[in-house]
Formats: structure tokens, sequence, C-alpha cells
DNA sequence: AATTCAAAAATATCAGATATTTTTATAAAC
DNA sequence: GTTTATAAAAATATCTGATATTTTTGAATT
């Protein structure tokens, strides 16, 4: 019911963490704490807390007596991070395939449709769009393997998410019809429990995608 | 050549890890800011810093407004847990030995042969140096996966071994000569680069780890 | 271009202070 | 006797401002 009394710290590890993955924090900058304190408008203590959490998740480097900075991006952690996206996230549809009930079915065909609506807008040029695409995109890819059973596996994968995601912010460019269809394949043969089929498909996803993006930087 | 001007933070950090890690912070019990201040004498700003690294990394549990928890235990939780190394060891195992080189072996070998001069004193009844034991069986399976060439995949790898490990030390009963077996094996597999064996035998290691550990909560 | 060194800037850390929220303990009510 | 309300106590979240160190910067010098 009522309004998550939300604390100074989570609202400024969102921003802080949303501005990375746009790339308004541009990679690799310092992330000066004087500075900060006026952008976010946090205190030291606050900051350096969600200073911390970015590092240890890897969107922020922390170095011992040198402060901050946006981790750098680079080719090679592209390919790490993409070819771990496929490890995971293909094992947990594999998974989720498996053990999705009714409900999961229910939210996937909703997590596709509101997709596919926005899918289409973007492909009608509404550029403006495109953060909620992306958070369509999420939610549809989360929708897909949320039955994995593995809050575990469903956390390490969040975070990989984010970070190919920034890449893909980075270069700006999206691969259009192609992804559309490939999000479509992907959730039919979920649905018809097609295990290989859906699983081949997000790998293809995923590495087409990272072609893409590798072409582009 | 120098000692590393270590800060305060990171010793805390490691100090609370590592107590978190063979219980001496029972799992599930509250860490109050207050009391943690006198047991690791460091300032509430530095603490509630090492709190967030840990939360983040998940061996602590943060709720807004009502502070900090060391992460409770659950079999569920463990089978996770086990499983997601497996995943995660035997994907950088093969990867690593499809690309290790000499080095790479030289230093295999050295791990291998500590851990085990480590191994017959465990045999052999010392219990006292459980500790010292972990590290090196630590130091073991890194070696083997280290020429995995991704470092995203050794981070996420290491967490993902020490919260297994907490496990281990919550049940305190080791598997004797039969895990001392499992690790030969996979070391002999790796050096003959034999993929499938050595992945296998880690399969094998961990699964059977699990059991145990199943068995004995 | 490389080295040196003091000044300036920034980090790491701490000790209070305050506003809120949660917990605890006590008392009243059904 | 459980439940419910309520005041007091405890704890969290956050900020300000101070200090010791370390790093960076900008000359001045070699």
């Amino acid at each position: 019911m009522s309004k998550k009394p939300n604390t100074i710290g989570s609202a400024t590890y969102q921003r802080i963490k949303r501005d990375i993955i746009i790339g308004k924090l541009a990679p690799g900058s310092k992330l000066k704490l004087d500075g900060l304190r006026q952008r976010y408008d946090a205190s030291m203590s606050t900051l350096r807390e969600t200073l911390s959490r970015l590092a240890s998740e890897g969107f922020v480097a922390a170095e011992e007596q040198r402060g901050f900075f946006v981790t750098p991006v680079s080719r090679e952690d592209l390919v790490e991070i993409a070819n771990l996206r496929v490890l995971l996230e293909c094992h947990a549809l594999q998974l989720s395939i498996e053990k999705g009930d009714d409900d999961w079915e229910g939210d996937l065909v909703a997590a596709h449709h509101k997709l596919s609506l926005m899918e289409k807008k973007m492909l009608a040029g509404q550029e403006d769009q495109i953060e909620a695409w992306k958070r369509y995109d999420w939610e549809f890819h989360l929708a897909m393997i949320a039955a994995c059973g593995s809050s575990n596996l469903l956390s390490l994968h969040s975070i990989l998410y984010d970070k190919y995601l920034r890449y893909q912010m980075l270069v700006l460019t999206n691969r259009g019809q192609e992804a559309v269809e490939e999000h479509f394949q992907m959730f039919r043969a979920a649905l018809a429990r097609d295990n290989n089929l859906a699983v081949s498909w997000l790998r293809t996803h995923i590495e087409k995608g990272l072609k893409h993006a590798l072409a582009a930087i």
C-alpha cells in the first residue's frame, strides 16, 4: 500500500548506476567525491557507501587510496560479459522451461506482448523511448528465465544483463527487425516447451548482439 | 616490495567476511553497527561501507531501515550455490584446459603439490589447520581455472567458492580420502588435457561435496 | 625530457549531532 | 489470556565538519 520509504542511499545508488549504464558517466572517468556530492546531493558517507556497492558489482572500479572510477570498457570485457550472459541465461532458460507453470506462461505472454508493442514503436522511429524499450526488453528476458528456481542465478544474471546493456547503450545502434524476430522465436519455442530450440535462439540473440556491438565499437 | 598500505576499510572487510565464512558470525544474526564498532574497531561510516560491499556480494543481507544481518543459510541456497559453482567452474575449467600454457601447468603442479601435502596432514588428524587447508584447496581450484581467460568469470567464481565454503565450514565434517582422490584425478586429467574427463571429475567433486553437506545439515 | 619538491587537492577515517524508524516494554482493552 | 495501543528506548540513516595521509599538480631545477 504505502510508498516505500526509500532511503537516500538506495536512491543515489540507482541514480548513479543508471548514469553509468546509459553512459552519462563516461567509462573510465574519475568519480570525485566532492563533485558527486553536488551532483547527487548526498553526503560523503552515503556516497562512499553507494560507490562501494557499485564497485563490488563491477560498475565502478575502486582503487585503494585513489578513489573511484567508472569501470572502463573494452572489447575483451564486452566479449567476456556476453559469453557469461550466454552461459548463465541459457542455463536459466532451460531450467525455467522445465519448471515453469501456468503463471509463468501468463507472465511471459504479457511480457512478450508489451515488448512487442514497444518494438513496433521503436521500428517506427520513436527514438526517444529507448530507456522504456530497454526496460521491456529486460522484463521479457527476465520473464523467460523467472521460473528457473534459483534466486542466486537470477541475481547474477541481473548484473550481467546490466553490464551488457551498458555496452548496448554505448554503441547506441540497434539491430531492429532482426532482434524482434529472435525475441519472437525464442518466446514461441519457450511456450512450446522446446528447450533446445529456445536456448539456441537465445544464444543466437546474444551472440548476434555481441557481433553487432563489436562492429560498432 | 613495500607492504601494501592497507586501508582500514579493506582490513575490516576481510575480517568480517572471514568471520562470516568460518561461522564466527552466525547465519541470520543481526549485525548491529554499535556492536561491530567495538568488535572491529572501525567507525560507523567505514562499517556501513564494508557491510554494503558484503551485502552486494551476498554475504550480508541489508534490509532497508532495519540494518544488516548475516545472510541466513538454507538447504535450497546451498543447492543453488553448488549448482552455480558447477556451472561456472566447469565452464572455466574447460576453457582453461584449452588455453593453458606451460606457465599454467607449472603453477597447477605447484598448487596441487602443496594441496596434497596439506591433505596428508589433515588425514593425519591435524584438525587445527583447517583454514590453511582450505586456502590450499582454494588455490588449487583457482590454479585449475586460472587460464580460462575471463576475469569476469574468475571473480564471479571466487565469490561462489566462498559461499560454498561457508557451508563446508558450517557442517565441519570433511570427506577425507575421497576428496583427495577427486582432486588428484581432476588434476591428472587437466594435465593430460583431457577436457571431458577433468570436467566430469570436477562435477563429481562438487556434487559429492554437496550431498555430503546436505546430509550433515 | 627527467627529477625534485612544496603546495593544493583528494581520500580515508572519525567523532559527534539529528531526524526517523523500529523495537521493546508496559498498560489498557476485549 | 491474547490482542491492541502507546510511550520510552534503541538503532538506523544521514549529515557536518575535522584530521591525518596520500596523491596529484605545477613549478623550479637539472
